[in-house]
RNA sequence: CGGAAUGUAGCGCAGCUUGGUAGCGCGCUCGCCUUGGGAGCGAGAGGUCCAGAGUUCGAAUCUCUGCAUUCCGACCA
């Protein structure tokens, strides 16, 4: 391509609404453009880089078995009132009427639409399983788009469905996408981890992890074990209990009130009682499907909604009001304890390790010292409740503990089970002639989430720097000087050879300055960079690697053959 | 959905306090000059000042309402 009439608008200055390198870097190097919150349109550049992304997916997929199809996105509403994430996925869904007032939905992720696509057209053991996969645009009405392309209302994703007679059979093309994930992501050139993770609206029966693009600005966190290969997302991270911890309540002497007016936090309490955070016990109140209930902890320690969500059994939970923490407890907020509550009451194991405590005492202004569980509070339901923290020991191994890291979730595997095909009905045919559910796996690979997750984890102060298997050109060729015939006539030369090998080159036969096109190129970040300046009269010319920023001076001839040795494989 | 900020030329911003001819830098067009790290000189083009209503002789500026974008949180995956 020659860069002259490209459209291929760098920016100079920054977009003053993107904040977070990667974005910035999209808009100044001319990669997209946003339209409207969470709405983008690539520019040729940047829908190179898609395009590649794509490739390399397809390429994992087909080797790995599955086959491609493409779904409609716009989707009747029955589907989803049949397997009742109508409801479930609510307002983050598109919808729309057509003129008949009928209800559709532009698809968020496409489990209805290919359950009944088997459904209908296979019935029999005989044809699984087999796995089925697409590249295609999805909506998601977020509530709030950010981080640019990271987090966008309309974005390409692949999505695969595998279908199966036995849990064998999901397993082993579970293991099978885990290893294809895991092969793309490393094609791509990223530094990522596998983690396991909550299921989310897609739900399931079985095992589920995460691909994670460690970077600063993720969205996610993720707990890591310094010795083991555990790894999972905090929403889901246990922590091993240290049960040697827990003191003997005999020792401890009777709890006592303390005056304590208008001390509400956490904070006050430690510093106006000069005592640790992690010998206060804290007590929140949640709605769990509308009904209170206290959950205890410790006070240096959050609640893990997710899990207490599961541990209660609960459709929905939220964190009470202050005026509904009154109503119920008859205490105002921030004085509410364990001893003597009226409400149900869970309680985090960490809990059973304060061996005297500080609570609220239950009256405004007065907390109890001196509290110990199970002598002076019930201690009936006790069970994980809490967010790990950094420090705390892996539950898979002996030795390590856990650290925190931030990630960019860009690929999630599902092992679903039968929830999708028992609500539509989906059956075939088994070995003994009777109608059995199809066992199902959904796996997902957020494509244009990958590029900004690529040029976060690959850039530094000049611009992007693109790893081989994505750039949208592989060679930046640039004569200094386009007036001058024997550097212009040196730059085509390598350029159509170059070509004419199926290499992806870009000719910046602009007539600017070579400041600017220098800054343009390292901005553009291609991977190999050929200056044709002054000595293009004996055939020299400059090879510069934009990753280490080394150059040398070369023949032609030498430039031509380090590209073709850099690209080769590519 | 709660909190905060911002909206003026393609991009980045000033002007608003104290109402009175809409400005700067970059970019763009033309000419000259220049060509190894965002050159220089000269001449130009480009604006419903987010929208609507109000106050006023007069509103980018004051008031109200709405919309949009961004950030924090909640939420989602």
């Amino acid at each position: 391509m020659r860069q002259n009439k490209m459209l291929l608008p760098t920016l100079r200055e920054v977009p003053k609404d993107a904040e977070i390198v990667s974005h910035r870097l999209l808009l100044r190097a001319g990669l997209a453009r946003m339209f409207a919150a969470g709405m983008y349109t690539y520019l040729p550049l940047g829908l190179r880089v898609l395009r590649k992304i794509e490739h390399i997916v397809r390429e994992e997929m087909d080797k790995s078995g599955a086959q491609e199809i493409l779904g409609s996105i716009l989707q009747p509403a029955e589907l989803w009132h049949t397997t009742g994430r109508w409801d479930d996925y609510g307002p983050e869904m598109m919808k729309m009427k057509d003129r008949h007032d009928r209800d559709f939905v532009l698809g968020p992720t496409h489990e209805e639409l290919v359950t009944t696509l088997a459904k209908q057209e296979v019935n029999s053991y005989k044809r699984l399983p087999f796995n089925i996969y697409q590249v295609a645009t999805k909506f998601r009405d977020e509530r709030r788009p950010r981080f640019g392309m990271l987090r966008a209302r309309e974005f390409t994703m692949k999505d695969a469905y595998s279908f199966h007679a036995s849990y064998e059979s999901l397993g082993e093309t579970y293991d099978l996408m885990h290893k294809t994930y895991t092969s793309i992501f490393t094609r791509l050139g990223l530094n990522f981890r596998p983690v396991q993770a909550d299921a989310g609206t897609i739900g399931g029966s079985g095992r589920n992890h995460e691909f994670m693009v460690l970077a600063d600005i993720g969205e996610d966190t993720i707990a890591v074990c310094t010795h083991c290969d555990y790894a999972a997302n905090l929403e889901k991270a246990e922590a091993r209990y240290a049960a040697a911890g827990v003191a003997p309540t005999e020792d401890a002497p009777a709890y006592e009130k303390l005056h304590t007016p208008e001390i509400k936090t956490i904070d006050q309490l430690v510093e106006s009682l000069n005592v640790e955070a992690n010998t206060v016990i804290k007590t929140l109140v949640y709605l769990a499907d509308g009904e209170a209930v206290a959950v205890v902890l410790r006070g240096d320690h959050e609640v893990n909604e997710l899990k207490l969500q599961k541990f209660l059994g609960a459709r929905t939970l939220e964190l009470a009001s202050h005026a509904e923490i009154e109503r119920v407890t008859g205490v105002p907020s921030g004085f509410v304890g364990p001893v003597g509550l009226k409400i149900p009451v869970v309680i985090d194991r960490d809990v059973l390790g304060v061996s005297a405590g500080v609570a609220g005492a239950n009256e405004r202004d007065y907390h109890f010292q001196n509290v110990v569980a199970g002598r002076d509070f019930q201690t009936e339901r006790v069970g994980d409740l809490r967010n790990a923290v950094v420090g705390d020991l892996c539950p898979h191994c002996e030795e390590g503990t856990l650290e925190f890291y931030r990630g960019i979730e860009v690929g999630h595997i599902f092992e679903l089970g039968t929830k999708y095909s028992d609500s539509l009905g989906a059956t075939f045919l088994n070995q003994d002639g009777k109608a059995q559910s199809f066992i199902m796996g959904c796996y997902g690979i957020g494509i244009s989430r990958l590029i900004t997750a690529v040029i976060e984890q690959n850039n530094d102060e000049k611009g992007i720097i693109w790893p081989m298997a994505v750039a949208p050109y592989q060679v930046h060729v640039i004569p200094v000087k386009v007036k001058d015939e024997e550097q212009m006539r040196l730059a085509e030369q390598l350029y159509n050879r170059l070509r004419e090998q199926g290499v992806d080159v870009l000719l910046d036969d602009r007539d600017e300055s070579a400041g600017v096109k220098f800054k343009d190129s390292d901005l553009i970040g291609l991977p190999v960079r050929v200056t044709v300046g002054k000595k293009a009269g004996e055939g020299i010319v400059e090879f510069t690697v934009r990753k280490t920023g080394e150059a040398k001076e070369v023949s032609l001839e030498q430039a031509y053959e380090e590209i073709m040795g850099l690209v080769a494989g590519h």
